[in-house]
DNA sequence: AATTATATACAATCGTGTATGTATGTAAAC
DNA sequence: GTTTACATACATACACGATTGTATATAATT
């Protein structure tokens, strides 16, 4: 086969991104082969190798393409300056995420391979690093909205917005792996949006 | 070579249980090939295939021997009925948990394996499963602990045992992924009794 | 005409499982 | 108490498939 137009050949690789999205969370990262990745998105490795140097190079280009603009957007609720309660900003960022982490196919097939799909040694240890850098992100961003709230009088007395965002970090990050590797059943899974307001509120003064 | 007393062999089935870890927990799992677990121990393939049937086999024989012990110790403490307070039954159990975490290196390389260094695909979805078991029990139990403090009248009113359990499990699945894979600083570490301690006392009648 | 987007062909490596070799332990027969 | 027979605990060798990266061919685009 030949040359194609730069939107053909885009389209090619977007194809690539979402055959090796499907593979990887099929058999895993490891597994999977790039003739494998080829095949699922249609074409040969050569297309595959024109357009990524490897493996690695196309992982990074999956969680580009999906990780980057959902934290985009959970962000700037944390981040709401007009808030008359911070904590609501805290609460609606968490529920936003889960909701598309439940929702959205594509999220969450990139979460199940980042969590589970995926050994983080030699080059990948580079993608945890990555990995990780949105989470602390999201640590420093709470602990600044548990800030707003105390001065705002929202936050329970006696709580520190350190530890308070540290507990809170916990909490999601434990949500996020128990959805996504151990969710004891089905019922839990619609509990979350209550289970987010009750950690929010056991937070709040009462 | 030829053919040992069973001490011996015994002896030469731990070595390689230990090497197994050393090298998974190095090189991950899928790139670990039973040669250089073989390498590691000092033996041939020949030696492990003897012992396990594959690689999957020796995951399971490295977690037999970490997780089982360290699990049976620490729901010692939930499941405690003599306690005036339920709550320092939850508290103690996960102190027990995190410092085994921080201060044994067996353990710390199992869960390191575990959590970020393998992928749960194909044979080892079953081993998924397996590493699921613990932590659904230790929801379970927590949940009667908290119970039996709202019967003590020790929980804080207003709070519902199952919503509470559910929380401190998403709190404690975070704390072990983010100490595992996140970790912000030698600090943080440090202050993990505190934000433990923090976390039942939020839960605990004022 | 030069470049680009692919397909195809190639070489080299690596890992797996199994089959086989072999020396020693072990227990029963004598 | 030997001897014998068999099981055990490995080491070694082999056959096979799978993957990887690259080099080259090809045809359409620019």
């Amino acid at each position: 086969m030949a040359r194609k137009t730069k939107e053909e050949a885009e389209r090619t690789r977007q194809q690539i991104i979402d055959a090796a999205r499907r593979v990887f969370h099929e058999c895993g990262v490891s597994r999977t082969s790039l003739e494998k990745v080829a095949e699922a998105a249609g074409v040969t490795r050569g297309a595959v190798y024109w357009h990524f140097a490897n493996k690695a190079d196309l992982f990074f280009a999956i969680r580009e393409q999906i990780s980057s603009p959902l934290l985009a957007w959970t962000s700037s609720f944390l981040l709401a300056e007009d808030l008359d309660d911070p904590l609501e900003g805290v609460e609606k960022a968490l529920q936003e995420f889960f909701h598309a982490l439940e929702n959205c196919q594509e999220v969450r097939q990139l979460f199940e391979i980042m969590v589970s799909r995926c050994e983080y040694v030699g080059e990948f240890a580079a993608v945890q690093a990555e990995l990780n850098k949105p989470a602390l992100d999201f640590l420093d961003q709470v602990e600044v909205a548990y800030r707003r709230a105390r001065e705002r009088g929202t936050l329970r007395p006696g709580l520190e917005p350190h530890m308070v965002a540290l507990d809170t970090w916990a909490f999601t990050g434990g949500l996020f792996h128990q959805l996504l590797a151990a969710c004891p059943d089905e019922e839990w899974r619609r509990r979350i949006p209550e289970l987010i307001a009750a950690h929010v509120a056991l937070r709040r003064r009462a």
